[in-house]
DNA sequence: GACGTTATGTGAACAGTGTTCACATAAAGA
DNA sequence: TCTTTATGTGAACACTGTTCACATAACGTC
């Protein structure tokens, strides 16, 4: 009897030919595309017959859904990590560090489009196992709410302001929502936070997606702008100034 | 000799036969999904071999390709009858115009999510022809930008506002931007769309994927407020104010 | 009208796919 | 040592997109 850590030998055999045939999986992705995935390429890859693979998914599309779920935990990981380092640096403010953070989401959709589009895109064509990876992708949605709660902290947000533009329906569904969450953020820091993400994917999504304007093409300015206006539509004593040339460095 | 708009009979025929196989093509997606079409079923459906339907498509890509062409037509279609409408109605301001515009835009997302996933998704695996698909998502943008003259003329934008969060390099891009397009908007109503178009795909892309939270799924009112907001972000004299409980009627 | 040309449709074939199944074999636990 | 369980094999099934030689029907032209 081992350590449940180390287990049997065929079990650390087994999540490693878990993690060889991710890999193969991604690198058949990065040459045919993110639905161009083949079991059979990747069972030929890895020098087995295409049926063993079924004893580790039990079908292609568990696989892309690992592979999705993993997506998820990388861009959260990221994500925490642009966090970490923005507040351990406390001069700058949590305005500041809702932009840092969204840049290194954009960053990381840029160095990943094929992860990006994997889970951003027309997913798996039946879209099963919705669960798991809404799940998953409750780590990301945590950072983002989090900032939004260093900024509730700050009296940064111009919560009356917001609540203003609530429609009495929207101000139930936003109370609803506080309640259901874990540190209650105030319902319009959650209407708040939406606003911001809303801007933060669309900006994004357009621009993995090919669909920006020639002249905008490979702008970081545009994003840092686009959150900064965002950012400042829901704060106190809006002063937003021109900004020098890179607002990224 | 026939007038060139009826042609030949055959030429009739194919028009139709292409027709045909387009409603297959979008009936097996109905079933399968936005990437399940598949060339035996539709050639099943029509009762002809498979090797036919390369007579009108080079190749399974080349017809979703052209479907994708019919669908971005289909959007520009309901802007344009939108902005027709509302402007026809020369009682609202194009501020007006524009939130009624996106909500059309909402609508006919979430009643054909195939079409809009086909579009803005991961469309064609290896995705080709970007020049022609490219082309047709022109005149849906056209109309945004059409609508963005309409609050120049009315003065309802802040120019000087939107021109001091632009870095110098955003004041290049959209400068050259604006030297390129036929009616010369000024640069930083091109940076006020780009503001709006950013909130209004990323609203709609994340509800149509189902990327929303659970208290926000249907609410009609979540959109109008949040296209509401950033058009308030870029006017004059931000006057937004509580509205009614369903400020889309 | 008849005649060559062009467009359209057929059926077989090829290479590829996901998935299943009976079967072998190696490792693990009793 | 013996039984159970996990892993791997290879053949098979039912699909897929695509190509090709071949037939046929409609067309433009003489």
């Amino acid at each position: 009897m081992q350590a449940s850590a180390a287990a049997t030998r065929r079990d650390r055999q087994r999540v490693s030919t878990v993690a060889e045939i991710k890999a193969a999986a991604w690198a058949d992705m990065r040459r045919s595309g993110p639905h161009g995935i083949s079991l059979r390429a990747v069972a030929r890859e890895l020098g087995m017959a295409p049926s063993a693979l079924y004893r580790y998914f039990a079908s292609r599309d568990d696989l892309l859904t690992a592979l999705i779920i993993d997506t998820y935990d990388e861009l959260a990981d990221a994500l925490q990590a642009a966090y970490d380092q923005t507040r351990q640096d406390n001069s700058s403010n949590a305005a500041d560090t809702f932009v840092t953070v969204a840049q290194s989401y954009r960053r990381w959709a840029l160095d990943n489009p094929l992860r990006y589009q994997l889970v951003f895109g027309t997913s798996i064509p039946g879209y099963t196992g919705t669960d798991q990876t809404t799940a998953a992708s409750l780590r990301s949605s945590a950072i983002l709410l989090r900032i939004m709660r260093d900024m509730v902290d700050e009296r940064a947000v111009d919560l009356a302001a917001v609540d203003r533009l609530m429609t009495d329906d929207l101000a139930q569904r936003f109370g609803a929502w506080s309640e259901a969450t874990q540190d209650h953020l105030p319902r319009a820091a959650l209407m708040a936070a939406m606003l911001c993400y809303v801007a933060l994917h669309g900006a994004i999504n357009l621009e993995v997606n090919h669909h920006f304007p020639q002249p905008l093409s490979g702008s970081d300015d545009f994003f840092a702008t686009t959150m900064r206006a965002v950012v400042d539509r829901i704060s106190v004593g809006r002063t937003s100034v021109n900004r020098s040339s890179s607002p990224s460095g």
